[in-house]
DNA sequence: GTAACTGCAAAATATTTGCATCCTT
DNA sequence: AAGGATGCAAATATTTTGCAGTTAC
């Protein structure tokens, strides 16, 4: 479907176009959601090796097109960037959202970091903000 | 040194105060920053049994003694919780800095949560913030 | 004395690495 | 054809569980 975009996307990274990493990336975009290194081998329907989602996951990371989300629990979940990220360069401006009933993650890529003021010695670089409560479908 | 205080913090949370959980408590007083688990492993003159960490910091989770800092890099942060959090119910309502430079992460208890707007069909529970930049020593 | 806590062994999971093979360019 | 990506095996690392011995109350 959105097969162009997808290759675009790895080529516009310097990666080769290859199975998995089109499917992976796939289910990211099918996925308003966040996705958990399980939920990758699982949602497949044909399944991954590990280790291919391992290294699928950092070079992505690596590369800006996905980032980490840090959650209360420290599941690891990745989510697609906006395409302001550069290589290596995430900063993450908007804010995350988990449902603590469908357990779902958000990116709620509208809603803006806010500022926070912190004492005048501590200089700020990248503030991450994590809420969590029920979500619009939950609720 | 604070002993006595320790003490009454594992007796008004109903455990009973053992070698490991006094020492592992001292070891949060003493330090400022949070401490992940193979700090406290590291950290401690004499070492303590992984499992004894583990079981320890999960029971202090669940007390509210302790609590989790999600980081960036979803590594497992623990740090004392202020007297306000009762048992099983932490509610973070500080924001937590971690330093890019000397990599220690503080709890900025003085700094309180911003609010945040959501798409009305979101209701936030819990927010948590963290911030990462140059720490006071470092900056 | 009893219940709770610890520490060892071992099981279950999760992550990383090496290398031969296959695929993309 | 060459370099990179994959997949298998195996090495490491992390977390959990069971149980017998020890300690706190």
């Amino acid at each position: 479907m959105e097969n162009e975009a997808i290759n675009d996307l790895l080529k516009r990274n310097q990666l080769s176009v290859t199975d998995s990493r089109k499917k992976i990336l796939d289910l990211f975009l099918k996925n308003s959601g966040a996705l958990a290194h399980s939920d990758i081998e699982k949602k497949a329907g044909e399944r991954f090796d590990r280790v291919t989602v391992y290294r699928t996951l950092q070079t992505f990371v690596e590369k800006g097109i996905i980032h980490t989300i840090p959650t209360a629990d420290n599941a690891v979940l990745y989510a697609l960037c906006k395409d302001e990220c550069s290589s290596g360069h995430h900063y993450d401006n908007h804010v995350h959202f988990v449902c603590d009933n469908c357990n779902v993650t958000y990116c709620l890529d509208e809603v803006v970091t806010p500022e926070v003021k912190l004492p005048k010695a501590f200089k700020p670089k990248v503030i991450e903000v994590v809420v969590s409560g029920l979500c619009e479908n939950c609720n």
